[in-house]
RNA sequence: GGCCCCAUGGUCAAGCGGUUAAGACACCACCCUUUCACGGUGGUAUCAUGGGUUCAAAUCCCGUUGGGGUCACCA
């Protein structure tokens, strides 16, 4: 066979040396450890938390070094293409604060451009040509049928799957029979000839695992599919090697096809990159765990946590904690510290499946919700509101004051202690409404419709809007001990029996009345927030209950 | 099923041959308190298993078991 010929047949033209793309792609000028990492999405507009966990790793990598994070989009399939695909991971990103140095849509050091795949298809044909024309690529013609019969026989016989050895049927093909099918005009793929033998293990540093054993590839990939466009393992040998990238941080999943791109680097002659395969994330499913799943998870998806509200410092401090063992110490130390000075390490990433806590994640969120000032609380919720809240919330912030008020009561912002019941912005604006509207449901009293009626009708009587909180608290008491209700509680708890209940059942019943709900921040304060004529109406309405 | 990866409480985990086996989340109890939240104090709970190596093993080695990933003209 000439292969050189047949390479001129498939690749007809003048193509450039390898050499015009070391050239024209040359090594970085950055300083000494720098690590250049990379996203590498495909623009099916679906951006996940797993990108975002493994982008977070890039990222700190990256600019932790002095190095460079780019984005590069793996558009290699027609189908999986989405309009607005790429702003939208740019978008999602910027979100939680990770910014690319270069990329597409983003510019840069043009250097390395372009980097959208299917704007590269002039290098990939080059050095598909140029692998056919040393032996070490062919055309194949097997169609999807024989494929899928042959794959069908190899599980009926137990042998492992795919196009190898004596199944890779037109990697043997005469000359003859090659240029016959050519002439047929029959469709065809380029596959790498593949000289491996996955008897043969090799030992490999992986950045995240350690040592590990790598057995020889021995498939014969497809390399150029039958449109010319590249599958995804040769663009990733060809695009890692002249974009220059150092360190490949990628998902434990792509694991199992290192042997191939080890195979791909060393055919092409480039040396290989550094690779770190990072955990997944996991979800517990009944009795066992699994990755999480974009169909049976919302959580999965980064838009989740924009609707829901999270605060986007709070799921990157989580996604930190899961990353970098050492992480949370640190933050507990430094937690005014920026982010940005924790000193991450590729070697403290975790080898292990880590399961998505939601838990935790919440607790992050409340304390971090909890650190904002004044002015970034209302900021974050408004932006949260105008997007996703309901008319009725956007409503809230025409009345600012008191939404301030509310704020500042409900958060404790000003206070010598900040409340930490929020974990969302949305449940934060839930929380709100009864400053904005009246009850409609209120929450069962735990006292008879009599008893109830009989109290608030007593606070009535006494309510000065114009009382202090003390003075307000006392007659709260007074009322309580009128009806037979503890006005102490030490007195309660040291004789319960003695008292229909305590004066704090009776800020229950004033509580519900007032909020319909029996739990709240202080309650004088919110009676000062509504005002006298409001409250009043609303013990009016919360008497007549039953 | 073949191959690869992984294995410390319910979860995330520290640990790197000698520790009373950290810490955080969750959970429980108590304290603070007019409720809730915050905060404080205390508590329950972990080295999957069997063999080695060693004076000494959570730590090193091998097997077993369990879990996960992957086996496309998808990335």
């Amino acid at each position: 066979m000439d292969h050189r010929a047949l390479a001129e047949r498939l690749f007809p033209g003048e193509y450039p040396p390898p050499e015009f793309y070391e050239q024209k792609y040359p090594p970085r000028d950055l300083p000494p450890h720098a690590e250049v990492t990379r996203l590498a999405p495909s623009p099916t507009g679906f951006i996940h938390l797993g990108n975002l966990f493994v982008a977070i790793a890039n990222e700190r990598i990256a600019h932790l070094s002095g190095g460079v994070l780019y984005l590069r989009i793996e558009d290699t399939d027609e189908k999986r293409k989405v309009d607005g695909a790429v702003e939208a991971v740019i978008k999602a990103l910027e979100y939680f604060d990770i910014s690319f140095d270069e990329g597409a849509e983003i510019g840069g050091d043009e250097t390395y451009a372009p980097w959208y795949q299917r704007q590269r298809a002039e290098i990939y044909r080059a050095f598909a040509k140029r692998l056919v024309a040393q032996g070490r690529a062919y055309p194949c013609f097997c169609t999807e049928e024989e494929l899928s019969a042959l794959r069908e026989r190899q599980t009926a016989n137990k042998e492992i799957t795919g196009y190898y050895g004596k199944y890779a049927k037109c990697r043997d093909l005469s000359e003859e029979e090659v240029y016959a099918k050519l002439d047929a005009g029959l469709p065809y793929v380029i596959r790498l000839r593949s000289e491996g033998d996955p008897e043969k293990k090799r030992k490999f540093r992986d950045a995240v695992k350690g040592e590990i054993a790598v057995p020889e590839n021995d498939q014969d990939i497809v390399i150029l599919k039958s449109d010319g466009i590249p599958t995804y393992h040769f663009a990733h040998a060809i695009d890692d090697h002249f974009m220059r990238t150092t360190l490949v941080i990628r998902g434990e999943e792509w694991l199992a096809s290192l042997p191939i791109h080890i195979e791909l680097f060393e055919t092409l002659g480039f040396p290989l990159p550094r690779y770190g395969h990072n955990c997944s994330l996991m979800k517990q499913d009944g009795e066992t765990r699994r990755k999480l799943s974009k169909r049976k998870d919302p959580e999965l998806s980064l838009e989740f946590y924009r609707k829901e509200g999270y605060y986007p410092r709070a799921v990157k401090v989580y996604m930190l904690t899961l990353l970098n063992s050492d992480f949370e110490e640190w933050y507990l130390k430094n937690p005014e510290r920026p982010l940005e000075e924790f000193s991450f390490k590729v070697g403290k990433m975790s080898k292990s499946g880590t399961l998505f806590d939601l838990d935790k994640l919440n607790d992050i969120s409340k304390s971090e919700l909890s650190k904002l000032t004044e002015e970034e609380t209302f900021a974050f919720l408004k932006e949260w509101t105008e997007e996703f809240g309901s008319d009725a919330q956007k409503g809230y912030f025409g009345e600012e004051e008191k939404m301030r008020k509310a704020l500042a009561l409900c958060m404790g912002i000003g206070g010598k202690k900040r409340r930490k019941d929020f974990v969302t912005a949305s449940q934060a604006m839930r929380f709100i409404e009864y400053f904005f509207e009246r009850p409609v449901r209120r929450e069962p009293y735990r006292a008879t419709a009599a008893c109830v009626n009989a109290l608030l009708t007593s606070f009535l009587q006494t309510y000065d809007p114009a009382d202090d909180a003390q003075v307000w608290f006392a007659k709260v008491k007074a009322v309580a001990a009128a009806h037979g209700y503890a006005a102490e509680m030490k007195d309660y708890k040291a004789d319960p029996a003695a008292y229909m209940g305590s004066v704090a059942d009776v800020a229950e019943m004033l509580r519900i009345a007032v909020t319909g709900r029996a739990n709240t921040p202080d309650l004088w304060t919110i009676m000062q927030i509504l005002g006298e004529e409001e409250v009043r109406i609303r013990i009016g309405e919360g008497m007549n209950h039953e």
